[in-house]
DNA sequence: ACCTGAACACCGTTCAAGT
DNA sequence: ACCTGAACACCGTTCAAGT
């Protein structure tokens, strides 16, 4: 009983249902020709090593993440719709985002993003260098955000320890500052408020020019 | 030839030394076996398992970073130092960060920085759950920077490809634009700008109210 | 051109046996 | 109380041998 010819496709179709279910930790060599039906060694011929079939399932992420298109009616508005379409398509594929990530490929998939962030840059008049710092401010402010949001989730534990700590002379004399940090984060609200104010002063006129 | 009797102690520091010289990946129980100059199972009878090694090891991290010490004249300075402060402590030990982030310990590590920036925040004039929402959104500012940077040194390789796809329509009429995206970003420069804006913000009366 | 099993050099961990 | 070697079940990878 022999299967149907093994292409690279199919390895990597079925390597990134595995990535994708269970992180890349679970993708081993010997599990994925298991699924695939195949001996080990197989694989090897068709995708070379583990590392670039990780390189290829990554490769494949970056194509797939797809175009980004800006709403609203103010060059402020679509610009922060940009950075919020960026930060949920990033949170939708948390595995294979942090094999981007580990991969040091997080740039390029940010491509698309950084070009309709230029134009609408230009729309809010900035130009050369000063465009080139407000778009990249903004790209380090979601990629840095949904790292940490990430981080967090990874950690659900830790929050009744940290309460414990904020039994702290400071928390006395101020109980709702105390009972805010012992809860956990609002994410959203955090991402909006630091978004805006970025947003708001990279737009303001001959800021960023010192 | 017997060597003196190993202690926990031992084990910790020499775990330590490695995961700085070559990360966490260089850490196998062998080579710490070899490196100690005792059988492998020795240091399960001490540390337990891999995993709660690291654990120590990522709690004394935790412990090693020290207090903050605020500097400058206004809260918004002062501030300020704190966050930079805490992105260069984050920085100087990359390694051992990665490994605190990977456990989601980040918060417990914040903790003397949280309580340094609730004080500012206080002297600034918030209270309660906005004061509370300003602490964490410069954590989130800090920490998401050093990993964005983390990220990039780790490849710097991708450069060239972002520069080729900087071929676009956009680039024609904005050369310098182009120019500043193709080559690395200043992220020192990135870091003031965008810490400035959310300080601003944040201390601004009235806003983060909404 | 494609697939295979055997073999190699690694892992982390357990456990009975030593002192 | 502390240390040990043998053994187990995993890894990724190579390579000669098959069709």
């Amino acid at each position: 009983m022999t299967r149907t010819a093994l292409t690279s496709e199919e390895v990597l179709t079925t390597a990134a249902r595995l990535v994708r279910a269970d992180g890349p930790g679970a993708l081993t060599m010997r599990r994925l020709a298991t699924e695939l039906g195949t001996a080990v060694t197989s694989i090897y011929w068709h995708v070379g090593n583990r590392e670039s079939l990780l390189d290829a399932l990554v490769e494949r992420t970056v194509r797939e993440m797809g175009e980004i298109h800006p709403a609203g009616d103010t060059p402020h508005a679509r610009i922060v719709s940009v950075a919020r379409a960026l930060h949920s398509a990033l949170r939708e594929r948390p595995q294979l985002i942090a094999m981007v990530h580990e991969r040091g490929l997080t740039e390029r998939m940010f491509l698309p993003a950084q070009q309709a962030l230029v134009h609408e840059m230009h729309a809010a008049g900035l130009r050369g260098e000063t465009a080139a710092e407000a778009v990249r401010a903004i790209q380090f402010q979601v990629v840095g955000f949904v790292l940490v949001e990430r981080n967090r989730e990874r950690s659900p534990e830790q929050h009744p320890s940290e309460g414990e700590l904020w039994d702290s002379p400071t928390a006395e004399h101020d109980p709702a500052l105390a009972r805010a940090l012992a809860g956990p984060a609002d994410t959203g609200r955090l991402f909006t408020v630091s978004l805006e104010a970025l947003v708001s002063s990279l737009l303001a006129p001959g800021v960023a020019d010192g």
